[in-house]
DNA sequence: CTGTTAGCGCGTTCAC
DNA sequence: GTGAACGCGCTAACAG
């Protein structure tokens, strides 16, 4: 006796409950209260759950105009660091949203960048942006929230790397490293210069004379691990005590190249980097790193976003800037 | 001169190119081919350029049933795995539509589960399970694929776990171990039993008499470490040689905590896993795995999942088995 | 307190 | 080759 696989629409659960689909919509959107009475809402109520209706998405959307989605761009899914930011995002997204809300992943590759078009057809009612990439035109009213991204103007949530960076370059100059090298990225995101320049500063204003020697490479494992196990003996070569990587991944392989060199750490050279990811704590040895709060980053950045969706706070008022803190582990050490 | 920031509608680009919004609807969607001449296909293709006209998502949706989005439901993405599956299944669905579709992403907690309200809602055409839970009921015709599931019916692609499993059964009781650990999980996913259940019926099968002692934790680093500190001593004293873990995480967490208790790997204990995360060839020593192709697995799914939907095929047929193979490392050597 | 009705923006069949 | 008209399912005025 089980009716035909459709769905049940708002005018069967009306019929069911002898009503008319107004009232339904009052019921489902807990909009009863002082127009509809008890005893129907539970009429209804009870319809709906013989029917086993469920507002449709796409109807509700067009209707109100809100997509109780918003989008989350970034650009390495693979990355710890941004994982923890979608985890994180999706959870402040449902908890803003007292769980209506929902996370719509837009990933990209290197060159192309997040497919956005989804964006443009109006597919979310606001976005995330873990990665600088252009928006599309014609929706310059679409709620955004920058994530550590300091030089990004409007709404935004990043952290404090700056002080992180200073505390990181105070604990090396304090165990004597005059000669560091500095691994960077390729990538121009504001976050990465933020962190090698405060870091920089810190160092020359602490150890006068200091020097940093820069080099770069990709932000993975991989890449960590090829240019340390080439670069090296180069590195003691030219007197360098200490890596300080932009982020923990590279630092991660860079210690997995040292061991395979026969390089001790931190006898020989110190190892250190940004993010403190979960491997993190169990590298060998336990690196020595700025914890930057990606969890919170993503959620903090979430519900800002709700909010602004909300139209709770229209303009951009004081950008949100989480603690970083260094964590000292066993990848530091003194100078040689 | 700019107009209001409001939308451009079909209707605007009717208008604007002297056309009805059937044509705009035709040439938008590819259907112009025989219908509408090349010349005012252009002056319509001129007016959407103009006007910055893009498709609204949700009233086509509305019109044509189909809402150009796929759902994961994981549980947690902050799990490498799990990411690298969600990035393939991105790349998979971007692929299988020519990027027309898009991932909606439904994480859970623990205990609740993934939050399926928005599969309900038809939000989604179909859903990727990476993490067995319930789907609402009422929608027993949506489409389906389950990830890393052997055990559920339907469409499904999985990984040749057993065959990984049983290799590494093989190469452990070559090594001469043959008193082994094996660290499962709490979560009673058939991918797990498989796991187990391989790799203890291959080492009976290749060294009789040997044992597998059995004990279990959570699915992450830091309750790898934990116990390992706490156990370590027992095992050794239990005349354990290996410790194989359900998973990489669990590894490289007994790693850093064997590491801390001062038990030589693989000289006192070998440790294996399976996963093979990108960590596992970083860790110290590098890691022992059985590797299991993530990315694939989620980029299968998702090309398959659009077939279903496309309606190429309706009947389950034979699941997809992805390989996977024992890759040696150094975290496995002879029993001591 | 409840029902009627007009959109929301687009896809598509059917006349022209 | 083109346009008018209806339906998708729901929300929100407005009547009653």
């Amino acid at each position: 006796m089980t009716r035909p696989p459709r769905r049940a629409r708002a005018v069967d659960v009306a019929a069911h409950a002898g009503v008319s689909v107004a009232t339904v919509s009052f019921v489902v959107n807990g909009k009863a209260e002082g127009r509809v009475s008890p005893a129907t809402r539970l009429r209804v109520l009870d319809a709906i759950a013989a029917l086993g209706y469920v507002t449709d998405a796409s109807a509700r959307a067009l209707a109100t105009g809100r997509r109780r989605q918003v989008a989350l761009l970034a650009h390495d899914m693979t990355n710890p660091f941004t994982a923890q930011v979608a985890a994180g995002a999706a959870a402040g997204i449902a908890e803003a949203t007292e769980g209506t809300g929902h996370l719509l992943l837009l990933l990209g590759s290197d060159e192309t960048g997040p497919d956005v078009e989804p964006v443009g057809a109006a597919t979310v009612d606001g976005v995330l942006i873990n990665y600088p990439g252009t928006l599309p035109a014609g929706r310059p009213d679409l709620p955004v929230v920058h994530l550590d991204d300091p030089a990004a103007g409007g709404h935004q949530v990043s952290m404090d790397v700056e002080v992180g960076a200073r505390e990181l370059a105070r604990h090396l100059a304090g165990l004597g490293h005059r000669r560091v090298l500095y691994l960077g990225t390729p990538r121009p995101w504001s976050t990465f210069a933020q962190r090698r320049d405060a870091f920089a500063a810190e160092l020359a204003a602490v150890a006068p004379g200091a020097v940093v020697l820069d080099d770069r490479c990709d932000i993975d494992l991989a890449a960590g691990v090829q240019l340390a196990g080439e670069h090296a003996q180069r590195w003691l070569a030219d007197g360098v005590t200490a890596v300080v990587a932009a982020t923990d991944l590279q630092a991660i392989g860079v210690l997995a190249g040292l061991a395979a060199a026969g390089v001790q750490v931190p006898g020989r050279l110190s190892v250190a980097a940004f993010d403190d990811i979960p491997f993190a704590a169990v590298s060998a040895p336990p690196l020595t790193t700025v914890a930057l709060p990606a969890r919170e980053l993503g959620r903090r950045g979430a519900v800002l976003l709700a909010g602004v969706i909300a139209g709770d706070r229209t303009e951009p008022g004081d950008p949100v800037v989480l603690p970083a803190r260094l964590v000292v582990r066993d990848s530091t050490g003194p100078a040689c």
